[in-house]
RNA sequence: GCCACCUUAGCUCAGUUGGUUAGAGCAUCGGUUUGUGGAACCGAGGGUCCCCCGUUCGAGCCGGGGAGGUGGUACCA
């Protein structure tokens, strides 16, 4: 019989507990930021009904790739979430009678896309969410600049990020000022080709709005085929961006002037430029950007996107931007779809394991592993149940303590203490149980003496000598304790 | 989806023009050391050379097809 191979699906991960203890520690300082403005907890199912979710092609009785769907036994199509507003806009609609008006919620869990992964790329990643449902006050779109500020702030990125925000309906104002048609290829096209900024410069988008662009490995991007006119002035406009907000609105203003959805854009981001001064947000961290486009799915008005701002290097020692970690915008006709009305809403989304990336790289990740457990080594069998007592006395101190629970001598167990990190064994045998005492090991201080002993006989002398007391019974949790605090420091 | 590259031990990799029994380092396990982690030394286990078909007296190596992976690009709610 042929051996089954263990593998992972691809472009999933496990999470082991080091990385874990990392990623509790910043959703905590991220949920205190959420709370502070008044969001609330709301937790979804993982999967809603495919039609929630928004995707559905009409050409087709199979849901649209991307989503990792299936049918339940009524036959009804049912899909893992690809985010958590699709599934916020459902609860709110379903319970819109009783909840309170504007619904302002928070809410982290994993989303899942079928598509390839890439570097740094999951199908299974997690999202880290406020929204504002029920308002369309540009005060909730200021604050989602706001959360997102502090939050980075309290994890330790102040100053190292810049939140750009920019606004849809400006965007359709210069299409409309460029002689390009709404929701045209065209314009899709244009608005694709001016998000791709950061990641082909000037020249890069240029091509992509015009005759189209030839990647390094060969293929081609169909470009917008928009004429050298029409191509100047969006690339004018991309250029907009000034040191101040209010600067940047002035540009803005003349760039869409004449298109009255543009200029209601242009008065949208003026509103929210008077708010961020007065919550003290300097010029630097929420800068109004010209090129940041985000989906084109759903957003309908301000956008927002948080970059953090160092370079890092890859693999192969080249520098790069590392890049956005989190975004959003208001979205005002999502809601409406299970509704009679339109109920504006707005929020931003914070991509956790980015997040959790940049920190790694910008050496604030708080790595503090999680110290392990105390170990009680297993000496003799037959003394089992006193093992047990000697967990539960140290436990009833409140210290975390285990038993070895495998096989082997003195040698696999302390070897296994090593790998799980315990700072000190239990060690108990014929001779402690005899005098009525315990042997309590520090194996931090045990490790350190390995590296400077050169025989095997030294070593063992020496670790015994300088890392191990023996202690009465009695006296085991405050020796225990008092070892622990020493290893600490 | 499209393009390029890659696949040999648990991991990282070497493997001559196509030639006998496919190697190394690390890791693992055992011993030196029955109650003490590391180092050192000695020893051991571990292989469908990704799969299938073809060429050949002979294929890890050459050809065709497939699968899986990596990177780029497209899409990204």
């Amino acid at each position: 019989m042929s051996r089954l191979v263990p593998r992972i699906v691809k472009g999933f991960k496990d999470a082991p507990a080091a990385s874990l203890h990392a990623r509790r520690r910043m959703i905590e300082t991220v949920r205190g930021v959420y709370e502070s403005f008044g969001f609330e907890a709301l937790e979804t199912p993982a999967v809603e009904y495919v039609e929630t979710l928004g995707k559905f092609l009409p050409e087709s009785d199979q849901p649209d790739a991307g989503i990792f769907a299936l049918q339940d036994g009524d036959e009804q199509w049912i899909a893992l979430r690809y985010d958590l507003t699709a599934p916020l806009s459902r609860y709110v609609a379903q319970n819109i009678a009783t909840l309170p008006l504007p619904f302002r919620r928070y809410q982290t869990g994993s989303v899942f896309r079928n598509e390839k992964p890439g570097p740094g790329r999951f199908r299974e990643f997690t999202q880290f969410d406020v929204d504002t449902v029920g308002s369309a006050s540009m005060v909730a779109d200021a604050e989602n600049c706001a959360v997102l500020a502090r939050s980075l702030e309290a994890l330790g990125l102040g100053g190292q990020v810049r939140i750009a925000v920019n606004n849809r309906k400006i965007l359709d104002g210069v299409l409309e000022r460029a002689g390009i048609a709404q929701g045209t290829l065209e314009a899709v096209t244009t608005l694709r080709a001016i998000d791709k900024f950061d990641k082909f410069g000037p020249e890069g988008v240029k091509l992509l709005l015009t005759t189209g662009r030839k990647d390094e490995s060969g293929d081609f991007t169909k470009g917008a085929g928009l004429d050298a006119k029409a191509a100047d002035t969006i690339l004018a406009f991309m250029a907009a961006g000034q040191a101040s907000r209010l600067a940047t609105c002035d540009a803005l203003g003349d760039a869409v002037r004449g298109s009255a959805r543009g200029e209601e854009g242009v008065a949208e981001l003026r509103e929210i430029a008077d708010l961020l001064s007065a919550m003290n947000l300097a010029d630097e961290t929420v800068a109004f950007d010209p090129a940041i486009v985000r989906g084109l799915g759903y957003y309908t008005g301000p956008v927002l996107e948080a970059q953090v701002t160092f370079e890092i290097k890859d693999e192969d020692g080249r520098t790069r931007q590392f890049g956005s970690v989190a975004g959003g915008g208001r979205y005002d006709g999502l809601v409406g779809r299970f509704l009679d009305r339109e109920l504006p809403a707005t929020g931003v989304s914070i991509g956790v394991d980015r997040l959790l990336s940049a920190l790694d790289a910008a050496g604030r990740l708080d790595t503090g592993a999680a110290q392990g457990p105390v170990l009680v080594v297993v000496f003799d069998r037959a003394q089992m149940a006193e093992y047990v007592r000697i967990a539960e006395e140290l436990r009833a101190a409140n210290i975390p303590a285990e038993i070895f629970l495998g096989t082997g001598g003195m040698k696999p167990q302390l070897k296994y203490a090593d790998r799980k990190g315990s700072p000190v064994a239990i060690i108990a045998g014929g001779d402690e149980f005899a005098a009525g005492t315990v042997s309590i090991k520090n194996l931090v201080l045990g490790a350190q003496v390995a590296a400077t002993a050169t025989t095997n006989e030294d070593f063992k002398a020496e670790a015994k000598a300088k890392a191990q007391v023996t202690v009465a019974r009695s006296q085991m949790a405050a020796t225990v304790r008092t070892m622990l605090a020493d290893i600490a420091t």
